[in-house]
DNA sequence: CAGAGAAGTTAGTTATGACTTACGGTAAGT
DNA sequence: ACTTACCGTAAGTCATAACTAACTTCTCTG
């Protein structure tokens, strides 16, 4: 469970929808800051800093290139989350399974 | 897609902390109201409006046992949030991995 | 070495939402 | 029928964070 602190942050990072939005661009290819400011209704440094959290959460990486910086995603980010989903998943799963054998007895 | 809306809204929902606390505690077994807020430090009424947020997300579902309402996971939410999850996974690796494979190449 | 392009940082404003108090409604018990 | 318990809703306050404008830093090019 050493991801967990990783998957909570990813989840509130992702919670807001101009940082998803920026997460799927990325997800399809790799881009510059200004190349996604310029297709966003958003001003750059906005962008910017949206990046910068989602950095911290780990979601994005970012490396340079000349005077611009390449933002790429980065698996750790989303396999924290998926591991967070999965304990959950089969937890909730079984939960809902025996409220719906409890209905099937009462309705008969 | 069609549980594209969901899992945004699950997303979304699930990033703040006071909401994801609810949502584990009745992952391990259903609760009314009153027994959630006893256990928060926060009053009645929030839980309730966190818990009617979870409900519009598909998070969770609600039922009338006298004048209690029992509140418990729903499968469908945390279900959508896996398969928007699981699509970008793939996409992410794949980026990722080519991202590597120019990393290599560059260092010899 | 000077100028231009690209991006991060800071300060300040604004808007969103989380919380509490107060109120109204419904079901069980006496 | 009256009281009690449990819960949702509304109004209002307050804190957080998202956004813009202005500035600074760094790199490449002439």
């Amino acid at each position: 469970m050493a991801y967990a602190c990783l998957a909570i942050d990813a989840l509130a990072t992702l919670g807001d929808p101009t940082r998803r939005s920026l997460f799927e661009r990325l997800a399809e290819r790799p881009a510059a800051v200004g190349e996604l400011a310029a297709q966003m209704p958003i001003s750059r440094p906005a962008v910017s800093q949206h990046l910068a959290v989602l950095k911290r959460a780990g979601l994005v990486t970012e490396t340079a290139q000349g005077t611009r910086r390449i933002y790429r995603v980065d698996p750790r980010g989303i396999g924290a989350m998926r591991d967070w989903l999965d304990s959950h998943w089969a937890q909730a799963l079984a939960s809902f399974a025996a409220f719906a054998d409890d209905q099937g007895e009462e309705a008969e």
